[in-house]
DNA sequence: CTCTACATATAGAGAGCCTACATGTAGGAT
DNA sequence: ATCCTACATGTAGGCTCTCTATATGTAGAG
């Protein structure tokens, strides 16, 4: 798949995949994979500044941890990113429901 | 809606709309507006070079003409453009899919 | 000792959308 | 006469985000 395509939806998922635990960036990215069935390899050179934004930006909060002599940055939802997580869901139903009318009008 | 999400996703909108009849830059806008119910405000900015770019690629032609007084330029579907048009569309498919299995497991 | 998996990070390039501005015609209202 | 709105196209420059390529380092298997 063109993850160019992906501009303006990576933070959905980035904070989609951190809903129920939170996760390090390596981790998020094998997430992103094995729930999209494969379709989504998004490289390193993409998450991690990616997740240092949503930090930034108050979404998530990031720790650093040392599990079996590697070090990690495992990053949780705060509530924020809650709410901001819930306003990309319906950002993203518009959005397919405005393409989708263009695109294909008869299954609409 | 956050037009800037569209990234990636303006070539299908434009080839989709030009499908089944030619139509002048204009004519698009509107018509994209019409077709989404009021959701898709895309403005000129980026239609115009958008269409350009497409009729570099090969999928469009464009044709001046002067309707009422006015300069029109009216773009077509070529079949090079058609042919992209369906690859567009079971890109999309496959995008929605990929992001919704991420987004909203439970619909999937 | 080498290779692979794990793990994070940055610089620079490239693409594409946006804002703002420029230009011009036609027609209705004041 | 003049102004305003709708019609109609176009460019320049900025901005954001993703990608490629590269760098760095540990752990464990062969």
């Amino acid at each position: 798949m063109n993850t160019n395509a992906l501009h303006g939806h990576m933070d959905a998922l980035l904070l989609s995949v951190l809903e129920h635990e939170p996760l390090h960036g390596y981790a998020i990215i094998e997430a992103l994979q094995e729930r999209s069935g494969g379709a989504l390899a998004v490289p390193t050179g993409t998450v991690y500044p990616a997740l240092r934004r949503l930090e930034r930006a108050g979404y998530l909060a990031g720790e650093w941890a040392t599990v079996g002599g590697r070090k990690r940055r495992t990053y949780r939802l705060t509530p924020t990113g809650r709410t901001a997580l819930a306003g990309e869901r319906s950002a993203w139903r518009e959005f397919t429901a405005a393409i989708g009318s263009v695109l294909e009008p008869r299954t609409q």
